[in-house]
RNA sequence: GCGCCGCUAGCUCAAUUGGCAGAGCAACUGACUCUUAAUCAGUAGGUUCGGGGUUCGAUUCCCUGGCGGCGCACCA
């Protein structure tokens, strides 16, 4: 630890310790408050809107606590701003007032502290609802400096100007503590995440959906092309997974009888981090008896179109510059048709060979070698195509090579009856008509085994399990899966869905 | 995994061709009873990410390692 930092806290220590020399317990066991900061403000402008302002033009008596951000020491007089579940309030403290103890009690304060004030509110001469503070006491004595920044506002305008501040990206969500503490922007994100989950749950219960879960450890993984975690559970002796997504479990219930069911959980893949993919991350799946992909689509765009209205106040989404409309009904266009439009030829008739120079040309890397024609596709449709997708776009009728757990559609050979739905050149949903029938499906896994044991690492293992389910009888179902995380990113304006996920995950810290 | 950029005081950042390592904020001391990036005067705070090299002299140039950001690749 550097001599600086050593320093600043030894400094607070000595305060710690100077506040108890005066019998001041800095950690007291309670505390009460009257208002909470915003509550206060409406109480002073309703007195002051009645006319029951005192003579001083002083308003209610409030007793609030909160976090000092901020001081302004005069002499014989002190400034100061508090934050707390509510925002910001100046608090004016006066010797004359206070007295003498009290006021000299006041450089003992830091910023970070909690405190608890009383007094009387009233208008600066700016007109600042401020509170005359007659009474102050420590709740909580702060060790350790935040890294507060300075911020600027406009009387006018009400703009924010920060100066200087917490900017290393890695050490906000490292500490995230610190930087929700400093910056409010980063706790109404959280606030918006959760009211989207709340949203989503609310939309599914409303539309006679079951909540429920399903194992997060599993003795074998599925569902999606990832990579899992492997633990091991000591009494039993054996290799878990962490699973890396829910479906398979899902349509077991739906084999069980429920008809509608849904589960918001997280999912868990081994692979690399960058700006969209964090190794933990929260998946909606859902899942509906007696529907196919269509009416799954209509579905998506309602609880989409909803979830923004309620969490924007509108149908629209600004995202990184771009303006996207989630008004009904969303763009639609077929796989190979979008391809087509974008290569300029049909993609569905050209031999490997060509498809493989065709994706060297758009990716500007020759594929590998042992890429096969769904991944050819896939990586053309990538490059050429989802960036492009910028208003809320339902892609449909995917290669048979991309979904082993979709059924094919009737009349086209090679295609499922398959949507993903894109935002912002963003993947938001993927969803299909629900593959049901236990000699196909057991077919497609165990061609999927095969490529396992070719060395795709990420195939799995054929669940026995899940076709015993199936054999019992799946009745017709749709399908869907929702990146909470980047529905999230796209209703917050986040460029990184680290910015979306409380306590990511990061290398661990070295040493202390 | 590859490429580019970066790592200097608690925080945000400077430092000329390679020539005494600086500023603002935070901290500390003092002044100040309506301030709000408060102001004014002063003080302290550094393994310039680590290691090696070139040089009379390295924050600066070279090599190497670490960490991070961004982009690419990977991610049915």
């Amino acid at each position: 630890m550097s001599t600086g930092t050593g320093q600043l806290l030894r400094t607070r220590q000595e305060k710690l310790a100077a506040l108890r020399a005066r019998g001041i317990d800095p950690y007291p066991r309670r505390c009460t408050r009257s208002h909470r900061s915003d509550e206060a403000v409406a109480a002073f402008l309703a007195a002051e809107a009645e006319g029951k302002l005192g003579t001083d033009g002083e308003g209610p008596p409030v007793e609030v606590t909160g976090r000092i951000l901020s001081w302004r020491g005069h002499g014989r007089s002190a400034f100061a701003h508090l934050e707390d579940g509510g925002g910001r309030l100046q608090v004016y403290f006066r010797r004359d007032i206070l007295g003498r103890e009290s006021f000299a009690t006041l450089p003992l304060l830091d910023l970070g502290d909690w405190i608890g004030v009383a007094g009387v509110l009233f208008r600066t001469r700016t007109g600042e609802v401020t509170v005359r503070v007659a009474r102050w006491r420590i709740l909580s004595k702060s060790l350790r400096p935040l890294p507060l920044a300075k911020v600027e506002v406009d009387p006018e305008t009400g703009a924010r100007t920060v100066h200087s501040g917490f900017a290393d990206r890695q050490s906000r969500y490292r500490r995230r503590y610190a930087d929700l503490a400093v910056h409010p922007e980063v706790r109404d994100v959280f606030r918006v995440r959760a009211g989207v989950v709340a949203g989503l749950r609310r939309a599914l219960d409303d539309r006679g959906y079951l909540e429920v879960e399903t194992p997060a450890l599993q003795p074998l993984y599925g569902g999606a092309a990832a990579r899992p975690f492997t633990t091991y559970h000591n009494a039993l002796g054996t290799t878990l997974y962490l699973r890396i997504a829910d479906e398979l479990y899902l349509k077991r219930l739906i084999v069980g009888g429920f008809e509608r069911v849904y589960e918001i959980g997280k999912d868990f893949r081994n692979e690399g981090i960058d700006r969209t993919h964090n190794p933990e991350f929260t998946m909606l799946e859902f899942y509906e008896a007696f529907a196919d992909y269509r009416r799954m689509m209509e579905l998506v765009e309602l609880l989409v179109h909803e979830v923004t209205l309620e969490v924007t106040g509108g149908p629209d989404i600004d995202y990184q510059g771009a303006r996207v409309s989630t008004a009904p009904p969303f763009a639609r266009t077929t796989f190979y048709g979008a391809l087509a439009s974008a290569l300029g030829e049909d993609a569905a008739g050209l031999d490997d060979d060509a498809l493989r120079v065709r994706t060297a040309a758009a990716t500007g890397e020759a594929p590998d070698e042992g890429d096969g024609r769904g991944r050819l596709l896939d990586r053309l449709f990538s490059a050429l195509v989802e960036p492009a997708l910028v208003q809320p776009t339902f892609v449909t009728d995917y290669p048979t090579e991309l979904s082993p757990l979709a059924k094919t559609k009737p009349g086209e050979p090679g295609v499922v009856e398959r949507f993903e739905l894109f935002i912002a050149g963003r993947e938001i949903a993927n969803a299909f008509s629900e593959l049901n029938d236990p000699i196909d499906q057991r077919a497609r896994l165990e061609a999927q085994a095969g490529s396992g044991r070719a060395g795709d690492d990420e195939a799995h293992p054929v669940d026995e399990d899940f076709l015993r389910a199936l054999e019992y009888g799946m009745p017709p179902t749709g399908g869907v899966g929702i990146g909470v995380d980047r529905l999230v990113m796209l209703l917050t304006d986040s460029a990184s869905i680290r910015d979306v996920i409380l306590f990511p995950v990061l290398r661990p810290e070295e040493g202390r």
